[in-house]
RNA sequence: CGCGGGAUAGAGCAGUUGGCAGCUCGCCAGGCCCAUAACCUGGAGGUCGUCGGUUCGAAUCCGACUCCCGCAACCA
């Protein structure tokens, strides 16, 4: 295979402390777009996500429980694998970072920097509040202090942890930043990244004393320690692809792109190109830094769970209605608010009245009348035009979808001028009809990367013989049904 | 003067190199009747956050200001 004809794209890993939200449902169902995109337009995909599953917070919640880290994880582990058939996803590698052949590549990684110089020991001192019996970081404190135990003098816990040279890289980063213009979309989250590695970079911890905190990989070499979680789960970009035992497959597929949260561009594009310079190996291709998702106004909180829950929203509308509000409605690069009543809207409007309706139209007159049709679908064809989609190459979904329903109102239009269902000569309505259905089959193309269920059963109606109208695609919503 | 983003019709958003202010939803009025009370046509609705500057002309360029939102180092 080569490389050329390969395509890697990885989300982030969801942290297993809670259910799927909205925020990383987006994240997926953008990288889905590409990833089918891709596929479509000929590439071999590899598309992957998965959990992270070390840290302190899934220790203690697996303490709580009961439960071993790793069972305890299931459970969510099991919940994320669903959103593949949830959300209609088409990922093919889902990756736990307790999975064992992670694990040995996060060693082999942490031995590479090591041979390389970059990990080094040394005494880290840590705030720790009695009261809350936790370590805190300083973004935790106001005015230095505990905001729950402002009364209480924070004690200072030394500690000997493993730290990585990020410093070093400062230089390279900034050089490689400077040669790769496009590394980071969009360009603002460029231009921050920039500003903050110039500013100086400081060394980070990437170990934990085992005897505190157990739930992670062992450092090679060091029984009393482990790595901090996120060393170890960035590499997962990596090792889902085999490194290091499987070179070939490696080759084959890096560098990716990479999707994120905004609240990840620090991690994605600075320490993570730093590390991979370090273990001495190529840099990602891209990182797509998305936006935040709020929930009618309000911040979708995991530990709240005041988000809308997802797999509710998905029995209600379907996955597709819920793709296309998201990929229309929300900027995909930008902060946006889900609000449940703006997706009833969207829905009626554009799914049930426009490409609904039409399918319906056009299916009935063809059925009525007793027209026969030959249209069939072309693969190569099919991929050339989507190899054409210039606004997804940019990763502006919704100009793709703007485009496409612009196609569907043209297509009402023509129908309501042309007025086939006055017309008495079969010929006359076939000579109407045969054109639109075969715009609808293309349609039905174009929608593929974003509304697969919907796009796969429109092309299975639409290359029959004799289009029959079938079952109604959207059914229009009352705005009543609305579950919130 | 820490870094970055935003402020355009009731709501959500577009506005590339400055040239009569657009799109979608919602609302109103017609038309049509094949279709999911759907479709088509037309209409109402905005001093483009504030103030000042450059220009024949600024939502767009420059300056100042106000208000919102992230980040500010270990929150995967």
């Amino acid at each position: 295979m080569s490389k050329e004809n390969n395509f890697y794209i990885t989300t982030t890993l969801a942290y297993t402390n809670s259910d799927p939200h909205l925020g990383f449902a987006a994240e997926l169902i953008k990288a889905d777009v590409i990833a089918r995109w891709q596929s479509l337009a000929g590439k071999q995909v590899v598309f992957n996500t998965g959990t992270d599953e070390h840290g302190l917070k899934i220790f203690q919640q697996a303490k709580a429980a009961g439960l071993s880290p790793r069972a305890y994880c299931d459970y969510y582990a099991a919940r994320f694998a669903s959103l593949k058939k949830v959300l209609d996803l088409s990922f093919t590698n889902f990756i736990r970072t307790s999975d064992d052949y992670h694990e040995k590549a996060a060693q082999e990684f942490w031995r590479r920097c090591a041979e390389n110089g970059d990990i080094y020991k040394k005494t880290y001192s840590v705030k720790y509040c009695v009261g809350c019996e936790l370590e805190k970081t300083e973004s935790e404190l106001v005015d230095g202090r505990c905001p729950l135990h402002p009364n209480r003098e924070l004690e200072l816990i030394e500690e000997d942890n493993y730290f990585f040279r990020f410093s070093k890289y400062q230089q390279p980063l900034l050089d490689f930043y400077k040669n790769h213009p496009d590394f980071i979309i969009p360009s603002h989250r460029f231009t921050e990244i920039k500003n903050f590695v110039a500013a100086g970079l400081q060394d980070f911890s990437v170990s934990r004393l085992k005897s505190k905190m157990p739930n992670g990989v062992p450092v090679p070499g060091d029984d009393e320690q482990v790595m901090y979680v996120w060393f170890d789960a960035l590499v997962n970009y990596i090792s889902t692809l085999g490194w290091p035992n499987n070179e070939e497959n490696f080759q084959a597929f890096w560098p990716a792109v990479q999707v994120c949260g905004k609240d990840n561009l620090r991690q994605q594009t600075a320490m993570w190109p730093a590390m991979l310079l370090s273990a001495g190996l190529p840099l990602s291709r891209q990182v797509l830094i998305f936006g935040f998702l709020t929930a009618n106004g309000q911040k979708i909180s995991k530990s709240l769970g005041n988000g809308v829950d997802l797999f509710t929203l998905v029995s209600q509308y379907g996955a597709d209605a819920l793709r296309y509000y998201l990929l229309t409605e929300i900027p995909p690069f930008e902060d946006g608010d889900f609000s449940e009543e703006r997706l009833i809207q969207k829905y009626n409007a554009d799914l049930a009245n426009g490409l609904g309706n039409l399918v319906a139209r056009v299916s009935n007159l063809l059925e009525k009348n007793n027209i026969i049709t030959s249209l069939s679908t072309d693969n190569e064809a099919a991929a050339r035009y989507l190899s054409k989609e210039e606004n997804l190459a940019s990763y502006q979904f919704s100009r793709t979808l703007q485009s496409i329903w612009q196609d569907i109102t043209a297509c009402n239009e023509e129908l309501s001028a042309r007025a086939p269902w006055k017309l008495t000569e079969r010929e006359a309505i076939a000579a109407v009809l045969r054109p639109l259905a075969e715009r609808i089959l293309i349609i039905a193309t174009r929608l593929q990367p974003f509304l697969p269920t919907t796009a796969k059963r429109l092309i299975a109606q639409f290359t029959q013989a004799q289009i029959i109208k079938g079952e109604v695609l959207f059914p229009r919503l009352d705005a009543k049904s609305k579950t919130v």
